[in-house]
DNA sequence: TACAGAATATAGTCTATGCTATATTCGTAA
DNA sequence: TTACGAATATAGCATAGACTATATTCTGTA
């Protein structure tokens, strides 16, 4: 292999490397918003309303945490919410908690089917879902589907 | 279901939920350490040294940005450095890398043998590598090898 | 060898995500 | 109805991880 050869094949690399690190930046940056909606709807389907201070108690973290993020995600049109009350899901937000819930739901079915103990799969399917591509999610609907 | 079952049930969940997201959050605090020991090793086996500027290229985030993060790596422990030389790995560091090496490459493996094309494949292991528990990870070996 | 360009260092800034301490408001049981 | 405990708000702080701009040092080539 020539000296020029290696150079390209090394540019290649990066540029294919830098692409895959770009996706997993961009995959946290959503992730704990995908948490937190999808627990939101959670929350209110179970108790009928959303409070700062179950969320805390879910996530185990303090209630500033969790008003600090709500409040973020209310920046971002995902959340609605007054002084003392509790926590709404806008439309858009309430799409992005049934997609995560969904794809949640995938992954721990997957993990389960593939053998997985329950604990662990639950585990694991917590911080997997984050970082599943369309093409994967579609394996693992198959496999589960042939594996049941 | 009476009051108090329900309220020792939630208690229950809310406790369960909080060990999953502390794994979530400690995953997430060692991601990026490992993926730089992983990257600084194998910068080193292909060019015989570790630059800030190749790592900063592979990541696709800018040099001061690697020199922060390799000023942490090196206050825990994991690399060594002097000024404007390149980065090397303590035993410690070498130890993270390869298993989180290994770790890579069963998952990346994992996810072809599933049938996961490869550019998806290779970019979901990148995220998925560091949410794996033991249990996962051997479910995924022995799948991987009665589907090679 | 000298110098131009590459690499590295440093200063300063920003956002996200976490915390504690304290103040305020809410909701319910007496 | 009120008072107390629970919930929420707010102020202040810290760290990780990102950036740009500028200064310094190194290194390969002319
Ligand atoms: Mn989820
Ligand atoms: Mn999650
Ligand atoms: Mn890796
Ligand atoms: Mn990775």
């Amino acid at each position: 292999m020539s000296k020029s050869e290696t150079k390209t094949s090394s540019a290649k690399n990066a540029v294919v490397a830098k692409a895959r690190f770009a996706r997993i930046r961009n995959d946290h940056a959503k992730e704990l918003a995908e948490d937190y909606l999808e627990m939101i709807d959670d929350l209110t389907s179970a108790n009928g309303e959303a409070r700062a201070v179950d969320i805390a108690n879910q996530l185990g973290v303090s209630h500033v945490t969790v008003t600090k993020t709500v409040a973020r995600l209310k920046r971002d049109g995902l959340v609605t919410s007054q002084p003392y009350r509790s926590i709404f899901l806008t439309p858009k937000g309430k799409r992005i908690a049934d997609n995560a819930r969904r794809r949640h739901q995938t992954v721990l079915q997957f993990l389960l089917a593939l053998g997985v103990p329950a604990d662990s799969a639950e585990i694991d399917a917590e911080g997997i879902e984050h970082h599943i591509s369309p093409a994967t999610l579609k394996a693992m609907r198959e496999f589960t589907k042939k594996n049941a």
